[in-house]
DNA sequence: CATATGACCTATG
DNA sequence: TCATAGGCCATAT
C-alpha cells in the first residue's frame, strides 16, 4: 500500500492510511466490523474514526468499503437509503447471505492471521475466534 | 471556546 | 432478541 493523496479535499490524510490499508486486506466474500478495523489499525476502541475515514476515503483507491459493517452484523445506513442498497448488492455479489437484514458474523467475519497483524490484536480478541 | 454530529461499541435489563 | 444509556472522539459550525 503506497501513499494516498486525496483529490477530494486536497490533503494527505496520513492518519487514515492505516485504516485504509487494513480495509484493503479484507478478502472478497468476508466482512469486518468498524471496531475490528480500529483495533487492527492500532486505534484501540475508536470505531467511529473508521466510519469517518471510510466516508472521507479518496476516490482513486478502489477501497472495499462495503466489506465493513457494524457489530450487529448490519449495514450502517438507513435501510431505505440508496447507499444501503448499494452496499448490500456488493456484498451479495460476493456470496454473502443476508438473513433478516443481517449478516452472520460467525460465518462471514474476516479472521486475519498472526503473520498479517501484531499479536496485540489477538490478545484483545478472545472470544472473537 | 461550546455544541452538535456521526458509515460505532459495549454493557445491561 | 431488542432497546437504551453511556462512552467514544475527530470534525463541523
Amino acid at each position: 500500500m503506497g501513499l494516498y493523496v486525496s483529490q477530494r479535499d486536497q490533503v494527505t490524510p496520513t492518519k487514515y492510511q492505516r485504516i485504509w490499508d487494513v480495509v484493503a486486506e479484507i478478502p472478497r466474500g468476508r466482512v469486518a466490523t468498524y471496531g475490528q478495523i480500529a483495533r487492527l489499525a492500532g486505534l484501540g476502541q475508536r470505531a467511529r474514526l473508521v466510519g469517518y475515514a471510510l466516508h472521507h476515503s479518496p476516490i482513486e483507491i478502489e477501497l472495499a468499503w462495503h466489506r465493513v459493517i457494524n457489530a450487529h452484523g448490519k449495514i450502517s445506513f438507513p435501510q431505505s437509503s440508496e447507499r444501503y442498497q448499494r452496499q448490500q448488492v456488493k456484498l451479495e455479489a460476493e456470496g454473502i447471505v443476508f438473513k433478516n437484514g443481517r449478516v452472520d458474523l460467525d460465518t462471514y467475519r474476516w479472521r486475519p492471521t498472526t503473520e498479517e497483524f501484531p499479536d496485540e490484536y489477538f490478545a484483545q480478541e478472545r472470544g472473537l475466534q
